[in-house]
DNA sequence: CTCGGCATCCTAT
DNA sequence: CTAACGATAGGATGCCGAG
């Protein structure tokens, strides 16, 4: 029995979510001029993060530093992302399309997949209802989605990428040669540059070279599962189904690109405490203990490198984190400056209770208590309010951004 | 030969 | 003139050494 998908996807999202807040206070509507949402052009940090349809008409790419955009565009009108304003409206966009059916997938803070195959009675005619929640939250609350029909998620999600914005758009099997076959090989759902640039260098240009290669070929070009993967989507085959559950992490991780170069063991290791200190912190929110630690850093000539090591034990303890962390600098590090530098937590142990050990390690548990002491308050008054004194002149270059601000009521 | 550990690459929003 | 450029997460891959 064939599934009914749909993927609704905010157009612009930081982009609309800005300009409906300034249109709403009786501004000028962000979505009709050249504008970006992204940092501070002056900063080399600063990226386009979103942008409006005039300014692409400038070339503007999503990804590119701002320098670069404002030369394309010099009246380029720029605003800073707002990190609350996108939750507030990500949650009101969820709330009308989980109106429709039980089954929803959060895929990103502006996208959803919705499972509509059970709702053929309430909802005889697809068409009708992709249109329905569509003017709905454009009505309701002043920005316009692209919805894409389909049978599976791979389809759902090529056609809300078809013509924007404020569109529906349907990519059923019989639809598939017409509306995707003729694309660019590189616009097919996990196609990047890399596989791009593979096969294009074997003459496979679009989507539908590539559904109709031998399989064993694109595997050998792309890899075992990318391969297999690739050449699936293609042919618009994808059994993925859309899953409400939110999984458990698998890794938590802060990284920082630094206004000023790093080019001292102290000023790196002050950066991997004030990184151990928020890390460790949104791990322990989860009750969640990790087996691995790893750091990444990257040189001014944008080469990076990683090294990492497995505990013995696993620990959600700041301080036992940020000791390994500056071993791992030390073995690693040649002393060249940089530019970036990264702390992960992976291998997760969720295993509630830990062993109790009939010896108990004192200054385990002191430090423990003191974590603790620091979460309650930054539970109380977030983040912000509770710094270790050795960290505060770095901590306003810590991105403290982080995804359980996103989640979660 | 297989497996774990590790470094790096690829992809997404 | 070029290339320049984020944060976070998950998965894949290739290599190496141990058993």
């Amino acid at each position: 029995m064939d599934r009914l998908v749909f993927h609704i996807d905010v157009n612009s999202a930081f982009l609309s979510w800005e300009a409906a807040r300034r249109v709403a206070n009786g501004e000028p509507d962000l979505r009709l001029i050249p504008s970006v949402i992204g940092g501070d052009p002056k900063k080399r940090t600063g990226i386009v993060v979103a942008k409006s349809i005039p300014a692409k008409k400038y070339g503007i790419t999503t990804g590119e530093p701002m320098a670069t955009a404002v030369r394309k565009c010099p009246g380029l009108v720029s605003v800073a992302p707002d990190f609350s304003l996108y939750v507030k409206n990500s949650k009101a966009f969820k709330k009308i399309c989980k109106e429709y059916t039980p089954s929803m997938e959060s895929f990103s803070i502006d996208e959803v997949f919705i499972d509509m195959s059970g709702m053929k009675y309430i909802y005889p005619d697809p068409i009708k209802t992709a249109y329905e929640i569509k003017d709905r939250i454009r009505d309701e609350l002043g920005f316009t989605v692209n919805v894409g029909v389909a049978c599976n998620k791979v389809c759902a999600k090529m056609a809300s990428d078809f013509e924007k914005p404020d569109k529906v758009h349907t990519l059923f099997p019989e639809e598939i040669p017409t509306k995707m076959w003729p694309l660019p090989v590189g616009d097919l759902f996990t196609c990047g540059k890399s596989s791009a640039s593979k096969l294009l260098a074997a003459d496979i240009k679009t989507i539908g070279d590539l559904a109709n290669a031998d399989i064993s070929f694109i595997k050998m070009l792309l890899g075992e599962k990318q391969g297999e993967h690739l050449h699936k989507y293609a042919n618009g085959i994808d059994e993925s189904p859309v899953t409400e559950e939110v999984e458990d992490a698998k890794g938590y991780s802060a990284e920082t690109t630094v206004e000023e170069d790093l080019d001292s063991i102290d000023k790196i290791n002050k950066m991997l405490l004030a990184q151990a200190d928020v890390v460790a912190a949104r791990m322990r929110h989860d009750e969640a203990k990790c087996r691995c630690v790893s750091v990444t850093f990257r040189n001014l000539d944008f080469v990076t490198r990683s090294h990492q090591k497995k505990l013995s034990e696993s620990t959600d303890v700041t301080e036992v984190i940020y000791d390994v962390a500056k071993k791992l600098i030390l073995e690693s590090w040649n002393g060249e400056p940089l530019r970036l530098i990264g702390l992960a937590l992976t291998d997760i142990d969720r295993e509630g209770y830990e062993q109790l050990s009939f010896v108990v390690d004192e200054r385990k548990e002191k430090m423990k208590k003191l974590d603790n002491a620091l979460d309650s308050l930054r539970g109380r008054f977030g983040d912000q309010s509770i710094k270790r004194a050795s960290t505060i002149d770095v901590d306003k270059r810590v991105n403290r951004r982080h995804k359980a601000e996103m989640d979660n009521s």
